[in-house]
DNA sequence: GCATCATTTCGACATTTCTAGAAATATTGA
DNA sequence: TCAATATTTCTAGAAATGTCGAAATGATGC
């Protein structure tokens, strides 16, 4: 999947984003780049604070960097990952209750039920 | 899992909910759910309307049940499922940037990167 | 009790995802 | 070029998940 723009995003691409945060491993794992910060962390580092390292490490970067959550840009012969989750977020929020109470029963207005 | 209190997701219950979402086929389940509104609909009609029926319905259902995203009850000889993903979706957001930054390195406060 | 309708449980099979070791690639410095 | 470091690709077995039909459960009305 390609990186998104400010785009709606499709069912699918919006299943694959959950889909990549739907495991306890990549979860822990983007936890601690959202801990670190916009500077990131390399592959080596990252994998020493969370725990998952070598090929199961680059196996879930690709899956996070490929939904959108993760950025990776290569310096020397790291490669340094951040998270990018801050824009995601909003829009898989969005995603979520977009075309709310759109099929429900007339008397009920568009978004008119107290849920924010 | 049990239902949520307003009390913190733990990582566990946190990827649960976000496994849940992650396939194609449940989310669009839910995405029938929250055009539906809150009257929720009966299993046979969410069945109708997401494509999704019988066992296979029931073991999606019983996955979006468990992550806290719909509720459950019911009704004659019909169980009426509707979307409480509202209250859920904040929380799950929360979670996601919680602790954000709290390991950057000092001159980067808290927080003050700009994407809140 | 019996027939019917709505839904779930069970069991089997297909598909996907996870994990990890070994080999491969790429960068750096001597 | 060689050795060391950082990461990825390849491969395959194990584990989890998805799908579906058939039988089972439970509610309703005659």
């Amino acid at each position: 999947m390609k990186r998104f723009e400010t785009t709606e995003l499709s069912l699918t691409e919006a299943a694959a984003a959950f889909a990549a945060l739907g495991s306890e491993q990549r979860l822990g794992i983007l936890q601690v780049l959202v801990r670190a910060g916009p500077e990131g962390l390399s592959m080596g580092e990252l994998g020493e604070r969370s725990g998952v390292r070598g090929s199961t490490l680059t196996h879930h970067l690709r899956i996070l960097t490929a939904a959108g959550l993760v950025e990776q840009a290569k310096q020397g012969r790291s490669i340094i990952c951040s998270s990018i989750a801050y824009d995601q977020i909003e829009e898989l929020s969005r995603f979520l209750l977009r075309n709310c109470c759109e099929d429900a029963v007339p008397p009920l207005v568009k978004g008119d039920h107290g849920h924010g």
